[in-house]
RNA sequence: GGGCGCAUAGCUCAGUUGGUUAGAGCGCACGGUUCACAUCCGUGAGGUCACAGGUUCGAGUCCUGUUGCGCCCA
């Protein structure tokens, strides 16, 4: 220990009441300007490594950036103050078809195309933009108190991880995993290009079944097909039905004559027919249709595309070429009926894709792109979860996750855009060679040196991302960050982005580096409304960060969002919570500029972690305190080990509100109108608790924690490097006996209120503690004061009580307190509440009775739990004969 | 159609390996100008843990089924 100290902030004089904007201002700069955002400690210690999920630079802070940069800053700051070298590297993503569209939309304004500006003038609006606006998600992140490292900042389009995404590509390419193909895919007409599965959203959208009638060319017959998007017609090659299907056996083979185009088209069989949908005949339109494109590529037949990529219909849709799907569906559906082929409408819900960027209804289209084969990169991203060198949190997530490796399909990855990284493919315009580098560009074909062109498309922006926890950190140059700090330790995201980031991170680190790139991921769920509705500008339900923090303060934001939530679910945000958060910093601010009186006024004990803990010959509620703040740093501790950061907030806001505040600091107002070593003890008990506290918070509440702490004896230059604190032993037998005053404060306190006693009233107790006389004898200065009992008219006795006239009766376990009041107790009142009692004890002795009367409980239950039981049995037998003769008495 | 989840107080939600009388905050009722805090303090009311079975000495917790709601995939 080190000389005693007097605090020099005793008057610093903190201000009544909380303000968070006079707090959080000028703290986060401070922390930056001081390196504490870089990973410090021993290079050979293991790191606690968090790659963030970068946010779209497109988009405005929302609210769900507020809550993973809460989560992800609370292990941050828990690894930097455990002694971890912690790092954790923010970054922003180029959003390829939303970049894209703002700067399209900017233009638009202007009366212009991107293919006015032609490619290279775009994309340098387009940096204008990224340019002027990539600072602004930074700072919104700031003003959250993410203590990320910006000297690591990166963006996907930098040049680092441009190369990244280049090399990838050539070593997919090069091992045959990446390969360029002409398929039936997802296609945004509105966007103009091609997506891959994830992108396209599926929503139960209110539409028809047409029936039509195809006449069977051989007999004559008349087969029913039916339909919910009638203009695909003109592109049918073929009728199917199920091989098994006794209706329409006899036709497999035949043909249908295709109504309107004309065309003669075979029935075949094929195994995926349903025969309970519909009339059990489907039409194929091989080129638009996904099943119909297996059906065709299983029987053999042609396929016909018979619309452009902007959604129009083209020559192959013969009368109809040149017109919207809208107008030529009504038209193809009026020329059938006209010809008799319509057989009926009926309304019909089904699921329609749209494009999650701009919502336009998705169209199936034949067409080439470059795919990444899925099945050898899925296979040990599956390994990987299932022999645990990948865990989730919650770990239902890791069946979700398995089951979408062990059901995908290629990845289509070009892109018809201009804004992202461009595919690294040229073609030689002499040879045709195909040449595929992870250089910037090549001046010539290797081959015969004749001029060459690079594939014009563009990569999935999920591409790039995919690549996130190790193009980040330097790859691919072997950095010394590289090795240091992958993989990281935990991957820290929405559960709705599960497959887009965490599942192509896993096979890309375990493709290109041979290991997973994290070890955990944990999965927050999305914040909602208070009606549950998901938050949207179009809804106007949107709760904007930036405006709660002005008003609430970014720790009391903070503070709501990690305990309203728990791993895995939703949570519906309520604000009401952020102002309960708010009163919380309040209550920890008023706490601090009590114990600051005290502590200036007394020498404080300090050692190297601040304030030393109070040793030696302690008062039982200093014991009573210290233990509980053990027992709170304990289960902290284990909480966020376990992440379950929501659960550890509480238990660290309860132990400050509810046990320092209420109990201690209200028990220590008496020996604080004491002698002068009393009061020291106090100030030095809270000096430590205080502090302690203070620390345990901080990860959930930076701002004012830090200046809290400021204000307080404390060792070292800033909280946010402070040491975790560590528990000590646990004072079992303060915690009972103090815990017994409370009960017994209680007791006595809800006699008072029922009796309707004026809350100020000093009265008279004689308590008869049994055991407990001389623990309570110690604290009888607190529980005369807390229970509000004249101290001169106060007895304290290990007696029975003995009979009573005209006195209340508050009873708490084995414990008995009689309050005296001549001549004012109301006689009825009392036995009624007394009465009530008794029914209670006799509940809890029916309780204990059934439970030990059991041969099999008593044989079989773990001895301790028999124990507890006798022991309640016990205590409810004396209250029910104390009772029972109270009342006799009255 | 396949998969995952949720159902606990009026509301929002905790509840870890099964173990006393199931908790918190808000809201509600009543009371309070005690020298940190009305952004506060005290007291209280409020729950057949969705339903039905099962395992167990013991189930909110584990198993099976049912109902309702949500999400993901096709």
């Amino acid at each position: 220990m080190t000389d005693a100290a007097s605090n020099a902030n005793a008057d610093s004089g903190l201000a009544k009441a909380y303000d968070p904007r006079l707090v959080e201002s000028g703290v986060y700069d401070r922390w930056d300007r001081a390196g504490h955002f870089q990973p410090h400690g021993n290079p050979d210690q293991a790191p606690f490594v968090v790659v963030m999920p970068p946010p779209n630079v497109t988009g405005e802070l929302h609210i769900g950036h507020a809550l993973f940069v809460t989560v992800e800053d609370i292990m941050i700051r828990w690894h930097r103050m455990l002694g971890d070298p912690t790092l954790w590297t923010p970054g922003a993503d180029h959003a390829g078809i939303a970049g894209q569209w703002v700067v399209e939309k900017e233009l638009r304004a202007e009366g212009l195309t991107r293919h006015d500006l032609g490619r290279e003038a775009f994309l340098e609006r387009v940096w204008d933009w990224m340019n002027r606006y990539r600072g602004r998600i930074r700072e919104q992140l700031k003003l959250l108190g993410a203590s990320c490292d910006w000297t690591r900042f990166a963006f996907t389009m930098d040049p680092g991880p441009s190369r990244a995404v280049r090399r990838v590509f050539k070593h997919l390419y090069d091992k045959g995993l990446v390969y360029r193909g002409e398929r039936l895919i997802s296609w945004c007409p509105r966007c103009m290009t091609a997506l891959s599965d994830l992108e396209v959203v599926h929503s139960d959208d209110a539409g028809h079944l047409w029936r039509l009638a195809y006449p069977v060319e051989e007999t004559g017959e008349i087969i029913t097909v039916a339909t919910t998007r009638p203009e695909t017609m003109l592109g049918d090659t073929a009728v199917a039905v199920h091989p098994d299907d006794d209706r329409y056996r006899h036709l497999v083979g035949k043909h249908v004559r295709l109504p309107i185009m004309d065309r003669l088209i075979p029935i075949v069989a094929d195994e995926h027919v349903d025969p309970a949908f519909g009339s059990g005949a489907v039409k194929v339109t091989p080129n638009h249709d996904p099943n119909d494109f297996d059906i065709a590529k299983r029987a053999g037949l042609p396929g016909i595309t018979i619309m452009n990529n902007d959604g129009t219909m083209n020559a192959a849709a013969g009368p109809f070429a040149g017109q919207t799907v809208a107008q030529a569906r009504k038209g193809v559906v009026a020329m059938l009926e006209q010809q008799g082929r319509l057989l009926g409408i009926e309304p019909h819900r089904h699921a329609v894709g749209h494009c999650q960027r701009c919502d336009t209804v998705i169209e199936p289209l034949i067409s080439k792109q470059w795919f990444v084969r899925m099945a050898p990169l899925a296979a040990p991203a599956i390994d990987a979860a299932n022999d645990g060198r990948l865990t989730f949190v919650p770990d239902h997530f890791k069946t979700v996750y398995l089951n979408w490796l062990e059901n995908i399909h290629d990845w289509t990855i070009s892109r018809q855009l201009w804004w992202g990284h461009r595919i690294p493919v040229w073609t030689c315009a002499s040879c045709g060679e195909i040449t595929v580098t992870d250089e910037e560009s090549i001046p010539a074909c290797p081959v015969c040196g004749g001029a060459v062109e690079q594939d014009p498309d563009v990569l999935d922006t999920w591409f790039s991302s995919g690549l996130w926890p190790f193009s980040t950190l330097g790859w691919p140059d072997d950095t010394e960050d590289l090795r240091r700090f992958y993989p990281s330790s935990v991957m820290e995201t929405g559960y709705d982005i599960l497959f887009f980031w965490v599942a192509r991170m896993v096979f890309f680190g375990m493709e290109i580096l041979g290991e997973v790139p994290f070890h955990t991921v944990y999965l927050h769920g999305t914040v909602r409304d208070i009606e549950g509705n998901r938050m949207s500008k179009t809804k106007g339900n949107v709760i904007d960060p930036t405006k709660v923090t002005a008003e609430y303060g970014a720790d009391a934001l903070r503070f709501a969002l990690v305990t309203q939530s728990s791993p895995g679910n939703d949570l519906k945000l309520d604000l009401q919570k952020v102002e309960d958060a708010r009163n919380f910093a309040n209550k920890l601010w008023n706490a601090t500029r009590f114990a600051l009186r005290p502590i200036g006024e007394s020498p404080i004990v300090m050692d190297h972690g601040g304030a030393a803990r109070p040793r030696g010959d302690l008062a039982l509620v200093d014991r009573w305190i210290l233990s509980r703040l053990d027992a709170t740093t304990e289960d902290a501790t284990r909480l966020l080990g376990a992440h379950l950061y929501g659960e550890a907030g509480k238990a660290i806001r309860e132990f400050v509100w509810s046990e320092l505040c209420d109990w201690y600091i209200e028990a220590a107002k008496v020996r604080l109108k004491g002698t002068a070593e009393e009061r020291a003890a106090v100030a030095q008990t809270l000096a430590y608790t205080l502090e302690r506290s203070i620390r345990l918070l901080h990860p959930y509440m930076p701002f004012v924690t830090e200046a809290l702490w400021a204000e307080l004896p404390h060792a070292g230059d800033a909280l946010i490097v402070a040491p975790w604190p560590e528990a000590g032993q646990r004072d079992e037998a303060a915690e009972a006996q103090i815990g017994a005053m409370i009960d017994l404060v209680r007791a006595i306190r809800n006699a008072r209120t029922e009796a309707t006693i004026e809350p100020g009233k000093w009265i008279a107790a004689n308590i008869h503690a049994g055991a407990l006389a001389p623990a309570f004898s110690q604290v009888r200065a607190e529980l005369a004061s807390l229970a509000r009992i004249d101290a001169e008219q106060l007895t304290i006795t290990a007696d029975a009580p003995g009979a009573a006239q005209g006195a209340l009766t508050a009873v708490a376990g084995d414990v008995v307190a009689l309050l005296p009041l001549a001549g004012s107790v109301d006689l009825g009142a009392e036995r009624e509440r007394l009465e009530k009692e008794l029914g209670e004890a006799k509940l809890e002795r029916e309780r204990a009775e059934k439970q030990l009367s059991n041969e099999s409980f008593i044989s079989r239950a773990p001895a301790n739990v028999v124990e507890v039981q006798r022991k309640r049995l016990q205590t409810a037998l004396e209250q029910i004969a104390l009772l029972e003769r109270r009342i006799g008495e009255l």
